[in-house]
DNA sequence: TTAGTGCGTTAATACGAATTAATAATACGT
DNA sequence: ACGTATTATTAATTCGTATTAACGCACTAA
C-alpha cells in the first residue's frame, strides 16, 4: 500500500509536506513547484490516502449510516438511493443497514457511532420513543429521522423530515369523495404512519359529515389487505370505495374484489399509499400516493450535512416533503 | 469518547493490559482477576473499542462493499439482505454501493479497498471485462462475483456465484413445451444474463424441433415488454405462450394482451423469470423462475470470509446457486 | 546466595495522516 | 554586513489500538 512517506521519498520532501501539498491550499502555504513535484510523484505511484488513518487523526468518517427497517419492503430503495447519491456528493459514503424495525437493534446500531465508524445517522426510527431522545442526546450525534408527521420535541441532534400523511390521506380521501362517493372504507393499522394516516381519513370524512368506516389490521401485507376487504365485502351494503394505508393492502384489496367478481372502478375504487414500483404494474393500475422518496432521502442528507459542517449547535430543524395524489385506474 | 487509556486508568494497569484483557485469549496471558477488574471498568465507562483504530492497526476493517447496479431494481433488495445478514453473522459491516453497471463506478468503487476502507466485495459486475481482470488481479483484493453463468477464468482473487440461467430457461420452457404449447416466442436482451437465457430458450426449442421465435429487446423494463408484445400481438399466428426473460417485461406483456382482449392463460400463457416481488400481485399472478437472491447474498458472503480468513492463496471457487420454477396462474 | 524460571505487566513502537511548533533558507532594507 | 521579515520545510507529536520485546518480581533449585 502505497503510503504519502512513499510520495515524500519520491518527490523529495517530507511527509508533511505531501500533507499540506494534498490539502491544496490556495497556494498560500506551499509553493507551486513543490505541489507539482508531490502531486506527480502521487500520480505515478498511485497513491490513495488511508481513510482510516485521516479519520482517526480527524476524528471525521466522512461516512453516514443509513438505517432502514427493510431494504426489502419496497418504499425503502428508493428513499437509500435519495440517501446514497446525496451523500456521494458530499464524497460520504453510506452504510445501509436493517434494523427489522425493532428498537434494541436500532439502539445497537447507533453504537456505530460510538465506535467511531460513522459521523450521522438518516433513516426510518420505529423503535426509538421518547424515552430514548435523553440517551440519543448524550451521544451527541447528529440523526436525521424520516417521521410520518410533525413532530414537536426539543433537541439539537435530532432533526426531522416528514410528508404530511395526515393532509395527505385527508386530501385522497376528499378526491374519492368528490367523485361521488360517499360510503368509503379505509383499511389500516394503528401504529406509526398508518396511524396518522387513519386519522387523516377521519377528518375527511367527519368533514363531510359522512360516517368513517374502519378496518385495522395488524399487520399490512397484501394478504392482510385481502383478508379484510373479503369482511368488508360480505356485507351487504359494501363500501364503493376502499382506501388501504399501504399499497401492498391495496393490491390485496384489488385480488379479493376481483374474487368476488365485482370491477374496478365500476363496482368498488381502491386507492393505496405510497406509490411502489407494484403499483403501476397491477391491472387496473392503482390510484395511490407518491412521496417521493428519493427527495425525502436528498432532504435528510442535506439537514445531517448541515450539522456535520457547523461548528455550532443549532435548535433542531424540521424539513417536510413533498406529496402528490396519483390517479390511475383504480378510481 | 472513551478509550483505553480510560478504562487502564480505572482499572489501575496499563493500556496494553486493557488491550490484552479484552482479546480475552482463554486466559493464557492474563490471570483473571486482572480481566476482571478490565471488565468491570470497562462496563462502567462504558468503553467500545474504536473500530478504526484497531483497522489502522491490524490493516482489517471488518467491512466489505456491496456493489449492485440499482437497489431500486427489485431483483438485488433481497440479494442485499442476503449479504448483510450472512455478514452480519461474521460481524462485518456492509457498505452498499450503486454502480448504474458503468465500468468507470464500479472501478472507481473498487478503490474503496486502496483507501483501506473494506476488505472485500461482492456484488454484481457488469462492466468489468475480461481485461480489467489483469488490473483486480493485482490489487490483490477478494472478490465474489454474482455471475449469470459458470465462467472459467484464471484467478486467485475473483470467485463467483452464480444460477445456471442455461438451464433455468431451458428448463422453463421444456414447461411450456410440456403444456402443449408449440408456438413460444421469448422476449429477451442480448448482454448479460439475458444472453444467457434467451440460449437456454434456444436450446429447449431446438431440442424439441420447434422454430424459436426471439423477438430482441435493447431495455427491459415493463414498457419494453409491453411494446415488444404489440409488435408480437399483431400477426394473426401469435403464439400461444410468451416467455420474458424478466418479470417487469412479461408484466408489459400482461398488459399488452390484455388490452388485446386476449385471455391470460387461456390464449396466451405468460412467464417471467427472476420473481420479483410484483409477479405474485398481478393478475393473474405470474409464473416465473426464482433464483434465491438471498442465499445467493449469503452464499456470496461465505466465499469471501472463507477468502478472508485464510492465510494462504487458493485458487478461484466457483458455487452455483439455486433456482426454481414458481407455477402460477399465467400459465 | 545465586542463577534460573515463570508469571504478570508494561515500555516502546507501529499503523498512516494531520497538525503545531520550530527550524532552515531566502529575501529585504539599512 | 547585519538584523528582520518572509517563505519553505520539517521534527515532533497526536489520534486509539495491537503487538513485541523486555522488565521486575516471586519463587524454586542448587
Amino acid at each position: 500500500m502505497v503510503t504519502q512517506k512513499d510520495v515524500a521519498r519520491m518527490a523529495g520532501v517530507s511527509q508533511p509536506t505531501v500533507s499540506l501539498a494534498l490539502k491544496g491550499n490556495e497556494g498560500s502555504v506551499l509553493p507551486r513547484a513543490t505541489v507539482n513535484r508531490v502531486m506527480s510523484a502521487v500520480e505515478t505511484l498511485g497513491y490513495k490516502p488511508n481513510r482510516l488513518a485521516q479519520a482517526l487523526r480527524t476524528n471525521q468518517t466522512n461516512t453516514i449510516a443509513c438505517l432502514i427497517p427493510d431494504i426489502t419492503n419496497p418504499f425503502y430503495p428508493s428513499f437509500v438511493r435519495g440517501v446514497q447519491s446525496a451523500a456521494e456528493a458530499y464524497a460520504y459514503d453510506v452504510i445501509t443497514v436493517n434494523t427489522e424495525g425493532s428498537r434494541s437493534r436500532e439502539l445497537h446500531y447507533l453504537e456505530l457511532a460510538l465506535q467511531g465508524r460513522v459521523d450521522g445517522f438518516v433513516g426510518s426510527f420505529f423503535g426509538i420513543s421518547d424515552q430514548d431522545i435523553q440517551t440519543v442526546e448524550q451521544m451527541e450525534v447528529p440523526i436525521v429521522r424520516l417521521e410520518p408527521s410533525h413532530k414537536k420535541i426539543d433537541s439539537f441532534w435530532l432533526d426531522d423530515v416528514f410528508v404530511d400523511n395526515f393532509s395527505a390521506m385527508k386530501k385522497l380521501t376528499q378526491f374519492l369523495i368528490n367523485k361521488g362517493h360517499i360510503k368509503i372504507a379505509i383499511i389500516s393499522g394503528r401504529g406509526g404512519p398508518q396511524y396518522v394516516r387513519l386519522s387523516g381519513y377521519k377528518a375527511a370524512m367527519t368533514g363531510e359529515n359522512l360516517e368513517p368506516r374502519m378496518h385495522i389490521v395488524d399487520k399490512f401485507t397484501e394478504f392482510d389487505g385481502y383478508n379484510a376487504s373479503k369482511a368488508i365485502l360480505k356485507v351487504s351494503t359494501h363500501p364503493t370505495a376502499i382506501i388501504a394505508a399501504n399499497d401492498l393492502m391495496a393490491i390485496g384489496v384489488m385480488r379479493a374484489i376481483n374474487e368476488a367478481n365485482l370491477r374496478i372502478p365500476e363496482d368498488i375504487a381502491v386507492a393505496g399509499f405510497d406509490n411502489i414500483p407494484a403499483s403501476q404494474l397491477v391491472y387496473p393500475t392503482l390510484t395511490t400516493v407518491e412521496r417521493y422518496q428519493d427527495r425525502l432521502g436528498n432532504l435528510a442528507v442535506n439537514l445531517l450535512m448541515a450539522r456535520l459542517k457547523s461548528k455550532e449547535k443549532f435548535p433542531r430543524q424540521v424539513a417536510e416533503g413533498d406529496y402528490k395524489i396519483i390517479e390511475r385506474n383504480s378510481t
